[in-house]
RNA sequence: GGCCCGUUCGUCUAAGGGUUAGGACACCACCCUUUCACGGUGGUGAUACGAGUUCGAAUCUCGUACGGGCUACCA
C-alpha cells in the first residue's frame, strides 16, 4: 500500500513471503493498493520496489518490471472488479446500498446503545437503510439509471460459522452475525481491499498468501467471497503473521522518529510535513543484517542458530514455526545482528559502502589497499557501518584535538626524552612494518627503564586522538613512517603546552 | 461495548505431559589485553493468576486478569 514508508511488519511480511515462495519453487508478486486516491503517495511504488531491492527481496513480478499477471496497480484494473462485483449482486451475495455518509452518520448515532457502541451495517440494520434489498426494484433501477452515487456491499449470510485454517494460528472460526456488510465497490468505482484482493488472488493464481495479524477479522468476508465468486477449490493458504511492537504498545509509523531507532527500511520522507524519516539502510545496516534480524522476529529454525544467510533462511524457514503471539522490536539486539555481520563480512563487500560513508565526511580514499587494510583491522569494533569514520578517520587525517585528561597528569621529562629516541630511531627505520616497529619501540623503553604500557598509551593518544582503536603499532604501520613521526612531534607538543 | 488473536527471564525465544525450564540480546563479575573492541568463563533473571484432567502440566481443558488487533466508501 503506497500510503507511507515500508516498515519493518511489512518488510517481515514480504520476507516471509519471498522465503516461502522461494523454498517451495513459487514466484512471488508484489502488487500495489493504489485503491484509497485520497491516500496514495506518488513515489511511494519505486520507494517500497527499492526498500525490497535493497533487502535482497525483489519481487519475480511488479507494477515497475512487468510480469504475465498484470496490471498490478489496482487502480489499473477497475473494470476487473466492477464485474465481479456485479456477479455478486447477480447471485444475490451483495446488493446495491445508496446511503449517504450522513445516513451512515445518523445510523451510527441512532442505533448506538451501551452494549453496542460502534454499530455495524449488518443484517439487521441493513433492513433499515436504503439499499436494494429495502427498495422497490423500479426505484432500484431508477437510481441507478440516474447514476446516485452508491456502493456494492456484500450481504453476509446469518447465523452461519465461518472457519478456515490459517498456516500459523490453525483453525480460526467466525460468527457471521457479528461481521458487518463490508462495502466491496466504492461509490468512486474503486474497489476495497476485501474485493480486491479476493479478485486478484484468483485471477493471479496465488497459493499462499501472508499479511499481518490485522487483517484477521476481515478473513471471514474474504472466505465467504472466494466461496460465492470461486467455489472453495483452490482458495489460498492464509498466514496471519504476529505484529511488531515498539516499545509502549503497537509500532506505529507515525511515531517511527521519537522511538530512537529507525522504523522504515530506508529513508522515508513524509510529503505531508516533508518529514525526513531515517531507514534502516542510511542508519548502517547491512541488508543481510536487516533480513536476518526481522526472519528471527517471530520465528526460529529450532535450534540455537541465529545468523542465517538469506539461503539458509529460505531452506530452512517453515511458516508451522513461525511464533503466533507479537514482538516487541528490541534496537540493542537489531543491532547485535549487524555487528555480527559485519565481523562475519568480507572486506571486499564492505569496501564501497565505507568508501562512499567516509566520502560524504571529505574524506576522499583513493588508495584500494590502504582502504582494505583499514577495514580489515577497524571491523570488529563497528556496530553500525557508520561507526567506520569514527573508527577510521585518524588513518586518514592527522587528529586535531587529543584526550589530554588521559596523558597530561602522568606526561614528564623521562618520556618525552623516550619519544624523542623513538623518533629518531623511526627516522633510521626503512623496513617499516608493525612487528618491527613493536620490536623497537620496546627495546627503546628497555634500555630507558621505563615500562612500555606507560608509554604505550601516549603513543596511542599521539597517533589516533584518544583511547580507541586497533593495535597502535598496526596504525603506525598503516600510517606510514613519516606521518606517524609528524604525528609523535605534533602531539609533544600539545601534551608540552600549558 | 462486541468479535478475534495472544501471554515462558527486562527483550526475542526453545522445551509438541516427565529437563536442575535451554539459548541469544541487554546487564553484572572475572579472564585475555598497550586503549577501545573482539573473544573466553561465570552470574542475576521467566512459565500471568485460579481451578480441573493426570501418577505427573510451561505443555491439555475451563475461567479470570492483562496485552494487542478489528469494529471506515483506510489498508
Amino acid at each position: 500500500s503506497p500510503t507511507g514508508g515500508l516498515h519493518l511488519g511489512g518488510v517481515r511480511t514480504v520476507l516471509y513471503n519471498y522465503l516461502f515462495a522461494k523454498k517451495h519453487g513459487g514466484d512471488f508478486i508484489l502488487r500495489i493498493e493504489d485503491t484509497d486516491q485520497t491516500r496514495y503517495v506518488a513515489g511511494a511504488e519505486e520507494y517500497i520496489f527499492n526498500c525490497l531491492k535493497w533487502a535482497g527481496l525483489e519481487p519475480d513480478e511488479s507494477p515497475l518490471h512487468g510480469g504475465e499477471y498484470g496490471p498490478y496497480r489496482q487502480s489499473e484494473r477497475k473494470a476487473i472488479y466492477r464485474q465481479y462485483a456485479e456477479q455478486l449482486i447477480k447471485d444475490g451475495h451483495a446488493y446495491y446500498a445508496f446511503d449517504t455518509p450522513e445516513e451512515l452518520e445518523k445510523m451510527r448515532q441512532d442505533f448506538r446503545t451501551e452494549q453496542n457502541t460502534s454499530p455495524q451495517y449488518d443484517h439487521v440494520i441493513r433492513m433499515k437503510m436504503r439499499n436494494s434489498l429495502t427498495l422497490p426494484a423500479d426505484e432500484v433501477k431508477r437510481l441507478l439509471d440516474q447514476n446516485t452515487r452508491h456502493v456494492i456491499r456484500i450481504k453476509l449470510p446469518e447465523n452461519e460459522t465461518v472457519s478456515f485454517t490459517d498456516m500459523i494460528r490453525g483453525e480460526v472460526s467466525f460468527d457471521t452475525n457479528v461481521v458487518d456488510d463490508k462495502v466491496l465497490l466504492k461509490a468512486d468505482g474503486m474497489p476495497t481491499y476485501h474485493l480486491a484482493v479476493v479478485v486478484d488472488d484468483f485471477l493471479m493464481k496465488i497459493t499462499h498468501a501472508f499479511r499481518g495479524e490485522e487483517w484477521l477479522p476481515s478473513a471471514p468476508v474474504h472466505i465467504l467471497l472466494w466461496k460465492c465468486l470461486f467455489g472453495l477449490k483452490n482458495m489460498p493458504q492464509w498466514a496471519h503473521l504476529p505484529l511488531i511492537l515498539g516499545p509502549n504498545g503497537k509500532l506505529s509509523k507515525r511515531d517511527g522518529a521519537k522511538y530512537g531507532f529507525p522504523v522504515f527500511a530506508m529513508n522515508w520522507t513524509d510529503p505531508k510535513n516533508e518529514e525526513l524519516v531515517e531507514g534502516f539502510k542510511e542508519k548502517g545496516f547491512l541488508p543481510e543484517a536487516f533480513i536476518n534480524l526481522l526472519a528471527l522476529l517471530g520465528w526460529n529454525d529450532g535450534t540455537e542458530q541465529e545468523i542465517f544467510t538469506k539461503e539458509e533462511l529460505i531452506e530452512k524457514f517453515s511458516v508451522e514455526r513461525v511464533h503466533s503471539g507479537g514482538a516487541k522490536f528490541d534496537y540493542e539486539k537489531a543491532k547485535w545482528f549487524n555487528h555480527e555481520w559485519i565481523k562475519k563480512a568480507e572486506v571486499s563487500g564492505l569496501r564501497f559502502e565505507v568508501k562512499r560513508l567516509l566520502s560524504e565526511k571529505n574524506i576522499i580514499v583513493s588508495d584500494e589497499n590502504l582502504l582494505d587494510k583499514v577495514i580489515g583491522l577497524v571491523k570488529d569494533r563497528c556496530t553500525l557501518l557508520t561507526d567506520f569514520y569514527d573508527q577510521s578517520v585518524f588513518f586518514f587525517k592527522t587528529p586535531e584535538q587529543y584526550d589530554l585528561g588521559a596523558i597530561k597528569p602522568k606526561w614528564n621529562e623521562a618520556k618525552q626524552l623516550f619519544f624523542a629516541e623513538v623518533v629518531r630511531n623511526f627516522e633510521l627505520t626503512n623496513d617499516w612494518n608493525a612487528h618491527i616497529l613493536e620490536n623497537n619501540f620496546k627495546e627503546i623503553a628497555a634500555v630507558n627503564q621505563i615500562k612500555p604500557g606507560d608509554v604505550l598509551l601516549p603513543f596511542r593518544v599521539m597517533l589516533v586522538g584518544g583511547k580507541f582503536g586497533p593495535g597502535v603499532f598496526d596504525i603506525a604501520g598503516v600510517v606510514g613512517k613519516q606521518e606517524t613521526i609528524n604525528r609523535i612531534s605534533k602531539a609533544e607538543a600539545a601534551f608540552n603546552a600549558g
